[in-house]
Formats: structure tokens, sequence, C-alpha cells
DNA sequence: TTGTAGGCGTTATCAC
DNA sequence: GTGATAACGCCTACAA
């Protein structure tokens, strides 16, 4: 593909009538270039139209401003605000991202990652799918985001979820309620794991009645058809979820099977994003600090680009918010 | 930032017993070299871990496998769809997608887009805001996405917004409703006035009793107090919305004002989001063939890359989902 | 069929 | 302070 040669800097060099060190000099801002000089040639650049070619620049520095972004699932709305988050505050200090999706299913998501160490990057922050092998360049900082796996010893920021899983669980019974599942897309997942793990720690710890974990599936109509499989005998007083989208799904199951929140069912929604409060009733979450995860997140990425990086596990606590989704109900 | 420096094709090539041009010829495919020697290459990088350097190798080639694509707000829905289009199908071709986030007010827009630019993408998808004034590279293909701006003559692909709020409107009309309400974010993106524009249209030649457009903000929560305030004196027996956002808004406003839809009042939203089916009542939609929409950008962008391409603007249809938040009522 | 060498646009290291 | 010049890692004529 013959493309038209853009301009260099050998070409405003010219133009400034300097030798193309000190063009370089000059428009990088470095202070050795008398202040003549240096207005010439950022004139000459401006007057041509000159655009710094950062690939070339990049190769010579052995050094990049972009960073890679893996992500499972581009639509869920979770991991959006999570990109829309580290995107900014990329920009911010002027750089790019490069954005993957990588499936829940993990298929490619090694060779993804290939090429985007091919195209070297700075760094990657990693939402690691349940498939991923820990394949990576060791060499290229990498942030595990939302998703902790220990075994990695990679720096990571998440939910601590275990805890989650004990507020929420929590919150229900102090609700009175002693019948309680929950729905999370599946144990694969460590978040997920954690978010059961600790809702069923707290279930024994308070002796409830009834508790169980549910594995509902990937999507919202998985989530409908196992649930709603599960409701048939004797659905419990709440449900609290694991994700926005076993949100959705358990919801329509609900629906679908005639019961109505929150009289019959309570529901405790995982992640608050804009519709949670439109709804109606408006869903109760559990929500995540979103915009600290990403902040923390950038934080431990410029750490490990200053070479000071340690493995260090950043949990952060969810909060819940109450809506008219879950209501107190007498003990049985 | 001196960082370790990687293994290159030179290492590959003295491993294997051979010269750097026919290592590059090995590696690349190319048929010019003898089974024997290409085995012997291949085996050695994949000993030695060998991660061709594409920074080096598009500086050279003038080329590049990365695209940009301009988004103006990450966290809207529909653009988090087409976003999952657009890098699936760049994926699937062998592309990387940098993504930037160029907010509503266009603050920095222009500066982002330069640096696309140095990193040398090999094309943009642009989702322009209200105050692009068309500052672009003209060697680099620009594909415009989702929302058109003929002057700038560059290929496009969107919704027939116009011929959407024509449908809009007569979908309405069709059950009987004669006072019908469109709430749109702003007049000044094109498409939310292209939507408006149809949608007066219709209700002229349909000599509607009550048809008006009203700009109720970029957010929720302007929208609900924008629109808040039209529904004190006589609410309309319909409202159709111009976006997602202003779907969720209008929803809230009714809310506010104890309106209840569709006894009181018909709503038709716009963008057929996952969550518009679980709300009860449901709510009825105009869909934007986002996947579609999609096809035709990466379509559009593959052709600029062969250099045949000429301005083209593809129209896509929109479709009416009528659930349950539209009812029939009777003539006045 | 294979090897050699020049150059892509930049930055960094030197002399001057 | 400024200007040659040598890399950076790769591709591609072109020569062998």
């Amino acid at each position: 593909v013959a493309r038209e040669r853009s301009i260099t800097i050998k070409h405003i060099a010219a133009e400034a009538g300097v030798s193309v060190g000190t063009a370089s000099n000059a428009l990088a801002g470095r202070p050795t270039v008398a202040p003549e000089l240096r207005a010439r040639v950022v004139e000459a650049a401006r007057r041509m139209n000159y655009r710094p070619n950062s690939v070339a620049a990049n190769l010579r520095r052995h050094n990049s401003r972009t960073v890679g972004l893996c992500i499972p699932a581009l639509n869920n709305p979770f991991f959006c605000d999570l990109m829309q988050r580290l995107v900014g505050l990329a920009e911010e200090d002027g750089y790019e991202v490069l954005v993957l999706e990588t499936r829940e299913d993990g298929r490619d998501e090694a060779k993804k990652l290939e090429t985007l160490y091919s195209n070297r990057v700075r760094g990657v922050f990693m939402v690691p799918t349940a498939v991923w092998k820990g394949e990576r360049d060791s060499n290229i900082p990498m942030i595990v985001v939302d998703r902790i796996r220990p075994e990695e010893g990679l720096p990571s920021v998440a939910l601590d979820n275990h805890a989650a899983g004990v507020a929420a669980f929590e919150a229900l019974y102090d609700l009175g309620h002693r019948s309680i599942w929950m729905a999370v897309n599946s144990r694969k997942i460590w978040n997920s794991r954690q978010r059961a793990e600790g809702f069923l720690a707290a279930a024994k710890r308070l002796r409830a009645k009834d508790a169980r974990v549910l594995e509902v599936g990937m999507t919202p109509q998985q989530t409908a058809i196992t649930l709603g499989g599960a409701l048939t005998t004797s659905p419990p007083t709440a449900i609290v979820t694991g994700s926005g989208i076993a949100t959705l799904g358990t919801l329509r199951a609900l629906q679908d099977h005639g019961l109505s929140t929150p009289a019959d069912v309570s529901v405790l929604g995982f992640d608050d994003v804009p519709w949670m409060d439109v709804l109606r009733p408006s869903i109760s979450v559990v929500a995540q600090p979103i915009e600290e995860i990403g902040r923390r997140a950038w934080k431990l990425m410029l750490a490990a680009f200053e070479g000071k990086s340690r493995p260090e596990h950043v949990l952060l606590e969810a909060k819940i918010i109450h809506r008219e989704s879950t209501r107190r109900i007498g003990d049985h």
C-alpha cells in the first residue's frame, strides 16, 4: 500500500535552516536550544503542518505512550464504565488505549495479547477470563483489574468480593429474610466465586434457613431459564445477584413466574447502572466503586512504569444502595 | 526509561544460522524460502520466544494495522454496542483499535485526533461531536459513523434518522395518538435534528393536533428536569424520545409527575438496549440496526484502505419494536 | 534461493 | 548551543 510520504523532521529542519538534531530538541522542548532557533523551528513545523511520527520515536526510544486494555465483553455496562475511567485517566496523562475484546470464552485471548506486545504497548490492563493461563510478557507491566488471580502474583485492584458477598447477605438478613438465594454467572470466575463464598460464609454464621448459590450462566436469557427452573419448587424470599447480567435475568425469571418484587421476592442486584433507578420497583444494589477502581488501577500502572511495582492487591469496599426492590419482612 | 531490550529478528537469524533477510522472509511466510530453512527459522523463533516488533515493521512499511475510534461517550450503551461490533470486525481482520473518548463538548477533540495521526493509524472511525470543525488528515481515511455531516464529504454510515422520525410519529399516530411530543437531547447534533425534522414533517402531513419537539439536554437528569417543566401544563398522550438517555429521563419525568405509562402517556423509546425489555411496562422502541451499521462501516473502511473510497453515504432503516409502553387510544 | 545493505523518522551521543 | 552521525528493528531491492 503506497501512501504519500508525510513530511518529516528533516523537512522542517531544512525549512528552519537548522540540523535535524536541533529541530528535534526544539520540538521536544529541550532547554538546550536558543530561543530564536526554537521559534524558527516551531514556526516552520506549524507552517508545514508537521505531524511528529511517534512510531519512529517509539522505535528509537524503546518506549511508547500506549497501553492495552483487555476486556471480556465490551457491551457489559460495568466494563464500559471501567473502560471510560481508564481511558479518561490515560488520556489525561498523554497515553492512548488499545482496546481488545477477549470474550468470556477466552478464545484467542493469548494471541490477542501477543498483538498488544507486538505493538510494544507500555503496559496492559487485564480483566482475565476464566480460561486465561497467565501467558504474558514479564517485561511489560500488567495490572489485573476486577478479577484477582492471586496465583499470577500480579498487582491488581478489585472489589473485595468476599466482603461484598457478606454485606449482601447481611443486608437481606437484617431485613428479616431467612431464605435467600444468590444467582451468580459462574463460579469459574474469581469474583463470582468470592461473592458466593462470602455469601455462604455469612449465611452459615447467621444460620440462615435456606441459603444457596445458583450458577445461572453468562447471559440474561440463560439466567432466566436456569433460575426459572429452580423457582418452580419453593422460591426464597430474597435473591441477591452476582452481576448486572444476572440481575436482568433474575428480574425476567421472576416476572415469568408471576412473582412480584418485592412483595413475593426481594431482589438485591449487583453493579449500579442508571436503569436500576428507573425500573419499577427501583432495584437495590451492591454498588462497586468503579471510579476508585479506575483511579487505583491507573496509579498502579504509573508505579509499574516507574519500576517501583510490587504485587500489591488493592481491595475496595462495596456499598449497598437500598431502593424499592428490597423490603423488610417479619421473621418466619 | 531503560527497559531490557527484547530479542530481535537478528537473534533468531543467528540462532537459525541464516541471514536476517531470509529470516524475515521465512517469518512473513513468503514462498521464496526453502522449506528446511523456513522450519529452522520458525523453530528458532518459537524457541526464543520471538515477538515481532510491529513498530519497526510499521515504520519501515509506512503502514499499520491500527485504526482509531473516536467516541463521544464511552459509557453510552449505544456507542458501546457500536464499539463492540467495530472492535470485533477489526480483530477478525487482524486490526487493533485505538479508542478515544471525545466527550460531547468536543474539548480536545482535534488534539486527540492528532495523537491518533501521530501514531500513524491506518484509518479513523469518527462519531463527530457537534463542535467538530472537520480538522483531519486528508491522507488518512476517515469513516463517519452514526452522525452524518454532509459538509465534510466523507464516507459515512448512519441510521436514516429522518425516516426514523417519520416512522416514530406514524407508529404513534396509527395507535390513535394526536398529541405527541418528541424529546431529543440537542438539535445541534445532526441525528437528533434529523429525527426531529422527520417527526415534524410527518406531524404536519398528518395534521396532528399537538406535535412539538423539546430539547432536553444531554443527561437523564437534565431530561427529567426540562421535560418535567413542560409536563406541568397539558401533557401529550404520547412521547417519543430521540435517544436512550432521553428515554431514561423521560421515564423519570413521567414518574415524578405521577403520570403512568401507558395509561396516561405512551412512550416510544429510541435504541433497543436489554433493559427496555425488563422495565415494567416494557418499553417500545425505535431500534437501530447496530450490527449492520458496524458491518457497513468496516466495509467502507476496508474499501478506503484499497483506495477505492467514494464519499458514499449509507443510510440504514430503523425498526419499530412494539412492547407494552405504547397503547392504542380512541380518537379525540 | 540466499545474503547484503540501505533506509524508514526519530532520538541520543558525540565532537565542535 | 549546534550539527553530524549512529543506532532502533525491520523490510526489500538487488546482487550473488
